[in-house]
RNA sequence: GCGCCCGUGGCUCAAUUGGAUAGAGCAUCUGACUUCGGAUCAGAGGGUUAGGGGUUCGAGUCCCUUCGGGCGUGCCA
């Protein structure tokens, strides 16, 4: 609808003068009185045009107000250009949601383009947490709402399986695990990994292998932990995220990268470029000639290589891999980091534009208005299992996404509980139920919309009816804001705004009125939309719509 | 010190990317169920957009500055 009228504004205005600024914007005005769309064309061009802003919008304003789609067009303020448009124009759009079914709102916007999105990333020590629940809601409505509107996005989780955490990942098990034979450590290390997990896992193992590790020298009984504990942490994340309706497209692992060499490969590009030296039996990176405040190691002096070289090499295969845009979601502990990294990238002479960065903030979970500590001690909800068991699948992502990612964002664990409509998520899920069950009452009544009649559209002519449909032509343009963004939860919002404007258009007016079957059936249509509409945001945020709640 | 993020009614957040009178929800108060699901709806009060300056037809949005909060600034990952 939009562009319809973005054109038609732009071919008057090629009548009016060859050079004219296209970059006008057409917009929904907030106040109804600003008509059903508005444009700020005369303002933009004023300048180039050599024109006053109303002179403009009158020319404008003869050319396109014979046509028959617009009921009026009047200038107004310092020279916007407000439409009202036809309802006949309304009832055809309408038709065409209800044509496309699920299929509305996708489009080519994003011209194939291809897009990685690495998110959580979470280290392979332990169960997700809530940190990790925030950015597999993130990244996963981002990733469908990109693939509904043309893009071509690509999920990607990193595992970091090799360095340091993961020997100490070793030890813990070891310790846990000679516990069950006997031999209690003295003082379980501090930098070791504390959760009762790890005893878990001790006791699996110990129920495969019993005592024959013992008699494994040291190394290997170490490295057979290793993989063992890696995999089942790996199993247990798996499993959240299927809980939680997060999948991913690889999942790329550091052992791996290493295997392949791609680390010495990324350091010999570097050396190639010049931009390393050895200083004090380390490799440094003058990162310094990249905006970076000091150098940063590389290799340390005991001859490992530091975090920031498997990331280095890890990026270097996103770039090898011919993506169009790199998104890495972080926590916003990271930024530290990127900056290094952004460094290594143009070092590298890739284009480093085309990696951006979301940090998501931090999470607070409330609990009767204080703030939960995340501490297992105390028995509080830390891990996505236990959020997911408190208030389910749906009120979790719906929590998630609904603030925008650089917000800091407030859980309140008794809310997203509670079944009324204090609770978001609720009162959508609840609009699409609601319509669910007038379908089906309409149906005894001998309602279907199988004999509807186009005509009967006509029947729609009141304000609320015109708005809901207007509300519902929105969504693309929502999608794509969400997509250039990288704002999911605009989604959301966009999402309870409808729902809404039914529950209200409900309390209003009467759909199914048997003295009246033509107006009955022009509204179960309409509504029948609205469904459809709700159910599809609904899903692109990895909701469920229930017919009966 | 330097760098990044943030600051909008009592609380949690929006604001179509610079548009017209800054909007929702919660909380508070007043109303509405013999009728399609009251898990809902109608209405009320509540704001100098942290302070100051600038850019222009026009600023919550962009620039400068002050203040306040979070994070970062490892030969940890």
């Amino acid at each position: 609808m939009k562009t319809k009228i973005y054109n038609d504004i732009l071919k008057s205005l090629k009548k009016i003068g060859a050079k004219c600024d296209e970059n006008f914007t057409v917009e929904i005005p907030n106040v109804a009185e600003h008509g059903d769309f508005s444009s700020n064309v005369a303002l933009i061009n004023t300048k180039i045009l050599k024109m006053k802003p109303h002179v403009l919008a009158q020319k404008i304003v003869d050319d396109l107000s014979n046509k028959r789609d617009y009921k009026s067009i009047e200038i107004a303020g310092p020279g916007f250009l407000n439409f009202k448009i036809a309802n006949s124009l309304y009832y055809k759009e309408l038709q065409k949601i209800s044509d496309a079914q699920y299929n509305y709102g996708s489009s080519n916007y994003g011209k194939r383009k291809k897009v990685l999105i690495e998110f959580i990333s979470a280290n392979p020590t332990g169960p997700l947490n809530v940190v990790s629940a925030r950015a597999g809601a993130y990244g996963d409505s981002l990733f469908r709402i990109m693939e509904h509107i043309g893009f071509e996005p690509f999920r990607e989780f990193y595992i970091n399986d090799a360095g340091n955490q993961v020997d100490i990942l070793a030890e813990s098990l070891e310790i846990r695990y000679r516990e069950l034979h006997g031999h209690e450590c003295e003082e379980f290390p501090f930098e070791a990994y504390h959760g009762e997990y790890i005893k878990d896992l001790a006791a699996e193992l110990n129920t495969i292998e019993g005592t024959k590790l013992f008699h494994m020298t040291e190394e290997d009984r170490l490295e057979r932990m290793k993989n063992f504990a890696l995999d089942e942490i790996h199993k247990i994340q798996v499993s959240s995220l299927n809980r939680f309706d997060v999948q991913f497209d690889n999942w790329m692992s550091e052992k791996k990268l290493r295997a392949e060499g791609i680390l010495e490969e990324a350091l010999s590009y570097l050396a190639e470029a010049g931009c390393t030296y050895e200083k004090d039996d380390a490799v440094f990176f003058s990162s310094t000639k990249f905006g970076d405040e000091k150098d940063r190691v590389l290799i340390k002096a005991d001859g490992n290589p530091t975090y920031l070289v498997p990331d280095i090499a890890y990026h270097l295969t996103k770039y090898n891999r011919g993506f169009d845009i790199i998104i890495d979601v972080l926590g916003p502990d990271h930024h530290g980091h990127v900056s290094k990294l952004r460094a290594a990238i143009k070092a590298l002479e890739l284009d480093d534009s085309k990696l951006e960065v979301v940090y998501l903030q931090h999470i607070n979970l409330l609990q009767e208005g204080e703030v939960v500590k995340m501490s297992k001690r105390a028995g509080n909800i830390v891990t996505m299992d236990e959020l997911l068991d408190y208030v389910g699948k749906d009120a979790a992502r719906y929590f998630f996404i609904d603030r925008k990612p650089s917000a800091h964002l407030d859980f309140d664990l008794e809310l997203a509980k509670k079944k009324s409509s204090e609770n978001p998520v609720f009162y959508c899920q609840y609009a699409f139920a609601r319509i669910n069950s007038i379908l089906k009452k309409a149906k005894k009544v001998k309602l279907t919309l199988k004999k509807f009649d186009d005509k009967n559209l006509k029947k729609l002519n009141k304000a609320d009816e015109i708005n809901l449909i207007k509300k519902m032509l929105d969504l693309s343009s929502v999608l794509n804001l969400c997509a250039d963004n990288r704002e999911p939860h605009r989604l959301a919002n966009y999402v309870h705004e409808l729902a809404g404007m039914f529950h209200k258009y409900y309390a209003k007016y009467k759909i199914i009125n048997e003295e009246n079957p033509d107006l009955s059936m022009a509204r179960l249509y309409l509504i029948s939309v609205v469904q459809i509409v709700i159910s599809i945001s609904l899903d692109l945020m990895g909701i469920s719509s229930p017919k009966k709640m």
